[in-house]
DNA sequence: AATATACGCAACCTTTTGGTTTCTCAAAAT
DNA sequence: ATTTTGAGAAACCAAAAGGTTGCGTATATT
């Protein structure tokens, strides 16, 4: 059973989740209520989503409130990194190329 | 059948293909050297790939080059923005906090 | 004390995924 | 002209994903 974030965030329903319970915590019967699915299926995101640390629980009671790691979503932004690097050199390199252009007018 | 990009990064060896064509586009062949798997497997990671856009080919001969399109990854760090925003603020608030318990030290 | 509620867990089912093997076709090499 | 090579397409298969229903248990409510 492969268990890592891009694994977890492939799918629509635990990235609304995400989205969801970003600013607060949540119950697993609140959550389900904005869906279209049943409390069992929304379960087994939470579960998915608590196994790769991106949510964490708080018991409260006999209610149990899940909220968003927010640190472990860096990790997407991490492996970003990489590609952000080639994205900014594109834009350099468009940037020196109108500089480029620039020069040879003036000339 | 869905095809979005996070299903497509979802899979470890299609990271590691976008990863590898990053900086140079390769052919399957050349590809799926660096796998264990076969060129068939690769061939279709390719597909799914180029079906949500994220790599596009180029048919030289009768070799096929395959090339990341960068600008499509940027839909992922899209979808990230949200939660960087939260995570600024968290630090904000951090730095609100350690500024108050300066403000009271000097006090 | 009895009942209702919140939740996780397990069993089960269907669809999707990731892979393999085989086949075909077009371009290159001999 | 024949053979080799690069690559997509199809058929097939085991495993995983995503969902449902039913059950057990702990906490609240009456």
């Amino acid at each position: 059973m492969r268990r890592d974030i891009f694994q977890a965030i492939a799918d629509p329903t635990r990235r609304a989740i995400i989205t969801l319970i970003a600013l607060q915590a949540m119950t697993p019967n609140a959550i389900a209520e904005h869906f279209d699915t049943t409390r069992q299926a929304v379960s087994k995101h939470l579960r998915i989503l608590t196994e790769c640390e991106l949510i964490k629980q708080e018991q409260k009671g006999r209610e149990i409130y899940y909220q968003l790691e927010i640190e472990k979503m860096k990790e997407i932004d991490k492996w970003l990194e990489q590609f952000r690097a080639i994205w900014e050199t594109r834009f350099n390199q468009l940037d020196n190329l109108l500089t480029d252009l620039n020069g040879k007018k003036k000339k």
